[in-house]
DNA sequence: CCATCTAATTGAATGGCGTTCGGTTTCCGG
DNA sequence: CCGGAAACCGAACGCCATTCAATTAGATGG
């Protein structure tokens, strides 16, 4: 018993171990990851202060574990495409988690840190001042709503009733099943988003 | 104790209570709803399969009670336009549901009225069939993430230090403050999505 | 119109979860 | 070498979601 000879946990450590639970498990409890890590639970309350701020944790090793290494050297539109689709990657690869993850607040640092590199690619591409914001959020309010929609479960889209619904039965026979469905969904609004991004700098 | 005369439960009943409990305390318990529905707890279990069902029912309730009476006779743009931001304006009217209710699955029958209607809207504009149903998901993918965002805790701007996020301080000093923060990028993020759908339909 | 079957509710019980706290061992600064 | 802080464990607490037997009231139908 006693305290260990080397430490076992770190902040680190605990982020990315819920991350890999909550992925396979879809789910998140202490006791399950305190046994993932060969812990007893009490142990995790001397990292963190509680659930919460693993799950923010969680977040942090998300971005940590993607985008990290990203090409900001670009035109606006490449660069924002770019950021969208990687951090809809980055939900993706973890598709049990991302209900827990769109709820929490991602930590300071790394947010202002992200915030301000996309910033300063819409400055440079001559957004106004006053459109920096609202566009960048936009674009991260589609991108988790598609992450959300990404693991949503599949709409059961066979006994959608011919009679009921004749517009929508017969557009669903022209869209792919559903791997491809939330992707090619999320290829057309982030089209359309940067198209309609682009009007905003024409005065 | 034993039967009452008259029911004290029905789903509808109990998605409403719900709805206002979660809206208001930011949280939904069993315990708690029973309460607020003068009923002890088991009782909710002979009308609803468990909490996640009562989730689902809450949806039902804020689709019931918002949108029901809408206008689809019009232009494509503005009855999508018209969509979007009567489904922000019924998940901003619950705040404290919106993390709840972004995960949880719609009801068939609902879900279906509804999009069944939108495809109609679309169709009649002159969208192919293919590209329905990706429109329709990637706004409303979209309406899901803002209202997350919206109901988000807002994020403490006022800490962004000058040296280290230049652009960001700068572009912040530009944006009103967070009421209006969330809804200037849902607005201009609409804007922009109806402009590129809008190019969807050139041939 | 009575017997029976089903529907609606209660209260007690169960198991799990998040969290706290006191105890124990180990590391580290002086 | 000694004292305090750090890192862990085990037990305990309160809360929650869910289940089940028991209880009473309506509904059915012969």
């Amino acid at each position: 018993m006693g305290r260990p000879r080397t430490p076992l946990l770190d902040r680190r450590r605990i982020g990315a171990a819920a991350l890999t639970l909550a992925d396979e498990k879809g789910a998140l409890t202490i006791p399950a990851l305190a046994r993932a890590l060969g812990v007893a639970p009490s142990a995790l309350y001397h990292h963190v202060s509680g659930r919460d701020e693993i799950i923010s944790l969680m977040r942090e090793e998300l971005v940590r574990t993607t985008g990290a290494d990203k090409v900001w050297a670009q035109p606006w539109e490449s660069g924002l495409e770019d950021w969208a689709r990687t951090y809809l990657s980055a939900f993706a690869a973890h598709p049990g988690a991302v209900p827990l993850l769109a709820t929490a607040p991602l930590a300071e640092p790394f947010m202002h840190a992200m915030y301000e590199k996309v910033a300063a690619l819409l400055v440079s591409g001559g957004f106004t001042a006053d459109k920096v914001l609202p566009v960048i959020t936009a674009l991260e309010s589609f991108v988790l709503g598609s992450a959300l929609d990404l693991v949503a479960p599949s709409v059961m889209l066979s006994d959608v009733s011919r009679d009921t619904a004749p517009h929508l039965s017969s557009v669903l026979e022209h869209t792919p099943a559903d791997p491809g469905r939330a992707a090619r969904a999320f290829d057309i609004g982030l089209r359309a988003l940067l198209t309609g991004f682009r009007d905003l700098l024409a005065p």
